[in-house]
DNA sequence: TCTCAATAACTTTTT
DNA sequence: GTTATTGAGA
């Protein structure tokens, strides 16, 4: 192939990074500096012009996907020369030791990882346990406790040696030891064991630490900035000569680190010269990405922050527009005028070239409404996971159960589902009769005689039995896709669900879409392995898998938070929400330390964007169900007014609401003769649509809600759902058959109405979605 | 033991 | 607005 010619492809700031040769260097990498090109740049170089054999070379980065497109990158510019030896997440490079080697520490070979909700229940049983009381402490509160200790490298031991204030001593310390064993019991490692345990068992077996650091005698680390304790100290372990700190090249940008709450520490990144001594420390801070008022706009927020080396980004792509700033009036209006906005834009841009940002999952909510009322196709990254859902973490539970009967956490889990009369007694009966022998669950209830167990539940363990042995067999020798289909005929899975339901419909629906993910996995990774590790290799991947992975380019205005948004970029990025307690979020406001972490967050939102940059802040905000008056984010004033053009909301002006729908003073507030509660807009002119909750507070007499003319709101006239006690002319026509339009359902005919006031809840089979709950405070149905 | 309805609690970000 | 937990009744 033809030799690639460096000096050409890079910068007079990558080429160096990409050229240095032996002995640590950490590339401080400006957003869209190119920091991914200098990482396989180098990867090449070192093969090329170093002389490198590319099965020493390994790269390491945080998530699946970025790990993805570097190996793409990588395998394009090597062409014929193999693949590095490693290209891949932290955890999976743990995972790959951990699965060879784990035996060493006396880790069960087929562990299984356990993911979040997993932790989570398991700490409550470890409170429960140690007689904890879950409703005194937060069981998440624990368990991040718990974490942080582990990201610490610190064991229940040390952890309980240190703790040096009362929870950590009398609560997080017992629970610690307790949830430890009990996942240990039950074959368990959650994730951040992976890399403790890795690190462990390099510090405990000094030959194998020598042929992992041969293997891996060059190592490439991105990201650098959300590095742990425990990953800096497995950095270490690998390095292929401590003493000079290895060859070790650490890519990374210390303004986008925003991880601080998962255990990252900036201080890897702020003092790598004390963690690998003569350590060369590079800039990029040539950026391709963005215009300079862009960068202007965003640099000067992140200057405030005190925790920073401190680099100024520069573009020879021009100043381009200014920045657009619009004060809305709450979250429904902000969402209207962001939509209008990417409709005035759609001639310049695809829907997939913008983005719309903000700091937690709830805020996309209205926007998902509006987008979805008007038609704009959207992407939604995040939110529910494929993978956390019921019936696809049973399927789960089922093969690892298959794969390993001793799983007892699978076991539990899977029992007595779908329901076959295992309840609780019978189970306790079981899980004492495993813990007085020793035994596993299965282990019992194979080979003992059931004693202390009602005979009905005897009886149904004894089917339950019948049913797994031969699948059980079965996992051996048979297919991946085989071995799922003999589970789901002899447990009979899926006769729980009701296919005319449209719950059951949609779980249907995802258990195939589990199915065909599985047959994928086994065409591409099936050869050469036996059936047994490409079933375990499967498990693996779904543990390690999250949503954001899987984020194809599908035509649609993308709407994520700023977390998951890391690493993209749009030509048009809105950034939504920008007030105090958003942005900043309530819960970083003491802490400096947090304050800047949450600084940071805005600054990568604000770098994503390429050619214009909107931001958005609200007067006032529904959380929770709440409104809450809402002040500008104090971001927004580190910001130079000169970037900026700024729009206000004409409905902050007119706050005046439709005289019909003000508690009159005379009635109390009470609604009287004449004031429509399902108030049907007489024509679409005279349509003055209240959202549900705005109507339902001036209707129980709470702070009336400023509720004004909304200009953009689309013509078809809506209907507002109050709840009533004594029926009111319109609301007795709310009754069974009553047809109906829902916004985004369409039209349906009421089934079924439950309960009254503000608790009424319709029951509507839509034409085109099926049968549907709803509740008539938040519905907005239309009487068609 | 299972099913359904009422109630409470929750919302920061995720490998 | 949703989702996890609890409680009552079949």
């Amino acid at each position: 192939m033809p030799r690639l010619d460096f000096d050409q492809a890079l910068n007079a700031e990558q080429l160096p990074a990409v050229t240095h040769g032996d002995g640590p260097q950490l590339i401080l990498a400006g957003a869209g500096s190119g920091k991914t090109r200098v990482i396989t740049y180098r990867v090449a170089w070192l093969v090329q012009e170093h002389g490198v054999d590319p099965s020493r070379i390994a790269a390491v980065t945080f998530t699946n996907k970025a790990a993805g497109e570097m190996k793409d990158r990588i395998e394009e510019l090597l062409g014929l020369y193999p693949l590095p030896a490693f290209v891949g997440t932290f955890h999976r490079f743990a995972l790959r030791l951990l699965r060879a080697y784990g035996p060493r520490i006396d880790l069960s070979r087929d562990f299984v990882i356990l993911d979040g909700s997993d932790q989570l229940s398991l700490i409550k049983k470890a409170m429960q346990a140690t007689e904890m009381s879950t409703d005194a402490y937060r069981p998440r509160a624990v368990l991040s406790a718990i974490s942080s200790a582990k990201n610490r490298l610190l064991d229940p031991a040390q952890f309980a040696a240190r703790a040096d204030d009362f929870f950590s001593q009398t609560v997080v310390a017992p629970v610690y030891r307790r949830y430890q064993a009990l996942m240990r019991a039950a074959g368990g490692v959650d994730f951040d064991d992976m890399i403790m345990l890795t690190v462990k068992l390099l510090r405990r077996d000094k030959e194998l630490k020598q042929r992992i650091r041969d293997r891996h005698r060059y190592l490439l680390v991105d990201e650098f900035q959300d590095t742990n304790h425990a990953q800096l100290m497995l950095i270490h372990q690998v390095s292929a000569n401590p003493e000079v700190g290895g060859n070790l090249t650490a890519v990374g940008d210390e303004d986008q680190g925003i991880y601080r709450w998962r255990g990252a520490e900036l201080d890897n990144i702020l003092e790598f010269e004390r963690s690998f001594p003569g350590a060369t420390i590079r800039k990029l801070e040539r950026n391709y990405r963005s215009t300079q008022n862009i960068l202007d706009a965003s640099g000067a927020v992140v200057a405030n922050n005190v925790h920073r080396r401190g680099k100024r980004l520069w573009t020879d792509a021009g100043e381009g527009e200014k920045l657009r700033l619009y004060k809305a009036r709450d979250e429904v209006d902000e969402a209207r005028w962001v939509n209008n906005l990417l409709q005035s834009l759609a001639g310049d841009h695809r829907h997939s070239e913008m983005a719309v940002l903000v700091r937690t999952n709830a805020q996309t909510r209205a926007f998902e409404d509006r987008f979805l009322r008007q038609g704009v196709p959207y992407q939604l990254v995040g939110g529910v996971r494929f993978y956390e859902r019921a019936e696809i973490k049973d399927l789960m539970a089922y093969l690892r159960f298959v794969r390993n009967p001793m799983d007892n956490m699978s076991f539990e889990r899977i029992v007595n589902r779908p329901p076959r009369g295992i309840g609780k007694k019978t189970l306790d009966g079981l899980l004492a009769m495993a813990a007085e022998t020793g035994q596993a669950a299965w282990d019992t209830l194979s080979k003992d005689k059931l004693v202390g167990i009602p005979p009905r539940g005897a009886k149904a363990l004894a089917r339950f039995r019948e049913q797994m042995t031969p699948v059980i067999e079965a996992a051996v020798e048979l297919p991946l896709p085989t071995v799922l289909d003999r589970l789901l005929e002899a447990t009979a899975y899926t006769e729980q669900f009701d296919e005319h339901d449209d719950e059951g419909q949609m779980r249907l629906e995802n258990i195939d879409e589990f199915r065909s993910g599985v047959q994928e996995f086994a065409e591409s990774h099936g050869y050469g392995s036996t059936e047994e590790d490409l079933l375990t290799a499967f498990l693996d991947h779904v543990s390690l898998a999250s949503d954001t992975d899987s984020l194809k380019k599908r035509p649609g205005v993308t709407l994520t938070t700023f977390h998951s948004a890391k690493g993209l970029e749009f030509p048009v990025v809105i950034v939504a929400g920008l007030e105090e307690n958003v942005l900043p979020h309530f819960n970083a406001q003491e802490l400096p330390e947090n304050l800047e972490e949450e600084r940071r967050l805005l600054y990568v939102g604000m770098t994503r964007a390429e050619k214009r940059l909107i931001l958005t802040t609200c007067s006032r905000r529904r959380i929770a169900g709440n409104y809450q008056d809402q002040e500008p984010s104090r971001f927004l004033l580190e910001i130079p007014n000169r970037l900026l053009d700024i729009e206000t909301s004409p409905e902050l002006f007119a706050p005046q609401r439709p005289s019909w729908n003000r508690p009159s003073p005379r009635s109390g507030g009470m609604p009287t003769e004449g004031m429509p509660s399902w108030s049907l807009p007489s024509a679409p002119t005279a349509s003055k649509p209240v959202s549900g909750s705005d109507a339902v507070n001036s209707f129980f007499g709470r702070q009336p809600a400023k509720e004004a003319s909304l200009p953009f709101e689309d013509p078809a006239p809506s209907l507002t759902v109050v709840p009533v006690n004594e029926p009111t002319p319109a609301a007795r026509r709310i009754k069974r058959g009553t047809r109906v339009r829902h916004a985004s359902l369409g039209a349906g005919r009421i089934l079924n109405i439950e309960g009254s006031g503000e608790d009424m809840r319709l029951i509507v089979y839509f034409d085109s979605k099926g049968r549907k709950k709803l509740l008539a405070k938040y519905a907005q149905l239309e009487i068609l």
